[in-house]
DNA sequence: TAGATTGTTAATCGATTAACAATC
DNA sequence: TAGATTGTTAATCGATTAACAATC
């Protein structure tokens, strides 16, 4: 394998959003956009948008642009799109059955086989179909059911423990839900969603657009 | 007032993770931390802890370090959550209800005030003994209750009009969970989750973490 | 006082923006 | 061909890290 030079994390954090607005375009059946024009839509340089892209390949086309399509789903590629994974969550609570149920993840291929949970009340009650089972049945169904990410939407004093079996078990990312850093081993991807944290962050600007006043 | 050096938001989005660390040395009765001690727990470099924290004063003490009740409570301070402030979702579908029942928040001195939806189904349901209203109560119920921030938890084609009415009716921050980039007037604060995008980044970093097998 | 560790300045590194030659 | 717009190099800007004098 060549040794690809590493694509910052900025660039990556970017990605979904071109996504999502070359999705929108194509929805409303635009063919082509330049660069300068995506610019002024998503207020971000036209620069940055032609360095973003290019680290991944010369998806334009000199004097003419980009074709929506064909970017929208290039860059669907390089997100790992193409491709189904299956998930779990674990922590089959509110925010556990809210992502069950939110549908728009299974149209881009990330696909629910599974829930789980500590609470016996909640073992064996049916989310959108899937039977919520106990945790240490974890193990097993990751090996049976080709499992490659595992939602936690648990508990923080919970997660480390459930995040070590996992990865044990085969999972090759956790999408982190609870308010802990995880720790594990190389190789395996760690996506944390902190909500606490981003309401703070709302909390502290709030605080500082009312000192301007 | 005057005019602050402006704080980047790199900085500000490493306050809250601070603030945690900082709350379990807490609960842990250590009493006093250097930068380099807790660089070495949070895996960040020490100078990057006294850079940040020096831009908002001088916490800390020569031989000593700092003493981590004093600055749990400072950079709590700093994130304004010495306020209280009132919040209503709107969009009381499963993610709405989820935050909804997340007691952490309140915790934090974020307070749910009311639960809003478009659905007639779900108008009157009562969760967490709040009763769900109709959006076009929004208004009102803004202004009586003295509300500061709303989540913003429903489809992104309702979004930006909801948005817009929460504006007008003095709303200060949206906890925006819709997958689309709010416009609204200058000091009025958005906070984005993009769960998709997140999920998204999440299956990238997969992706190439196979490739580097 | 001596040792430890901060606060802060200076150096480095990386990301963003500008500029423009290449080319459709 | 002329005009438009990319791909890419160079310049700038900002964030991170290193170093060290100040000081507890």
């Amino acid at each position: 394998m060549l040794p690809e030079k590493k694509i910052s994390t900025a660039v990556i954090k970017r990605l979904p959003r071109y996504y999502r607005y070359l999705g929108d375009l194509l929805e409303n059946d635009v063919v082509r956009i330049s660069s300068k024009e995506l610019s002024e839509r998503m207020k971000v340089t036209a620069s940055q948008i032609r360095q973003d892209l290019n680290n991944f390949g010369g998806f334009g086309q000199q004097g003419y642009g980009y074709n929506v399509e064909y970017l929208y789903k290039e860059i669907g590629k390089i997100l790992g799109l193409e491709n189904k994974y299956n998930i779990i969550i674990v922590g089959a609570g509110n925010l556990g059955q809210a992502l069950a149920n939110y549908t728009d993840f299974e149209k881009r291929g990330f696909i629910v086989k599974g829930l789980f949970d500590v609470n016996p009340r909640l073992i064996g009650v049916v989310v959108r179909g899937i039977e919520i089972k106990d945790v240490d049945e974890i193990d097993a169904f990751v090996k049976e059911n080709d499992i490659h990410m595992a939602a936690l939407t648990l508990p923080k004093q919970k997660a480390p423990k459930v995040a070590n079996d996992l990865v044990k078990a085969g999972v090759k990312g956790i999408w982190n839900f609870a308010p802990i850093d995880l720790n594990l081993p190389k190789g395996v991807v760690v996506e944390n969603v902190h909500l606490l944290d981003s309401l703070m962050t709302l909390s502290y600007t709030i605080s500082q657009e009312e000192k301007d006043q």
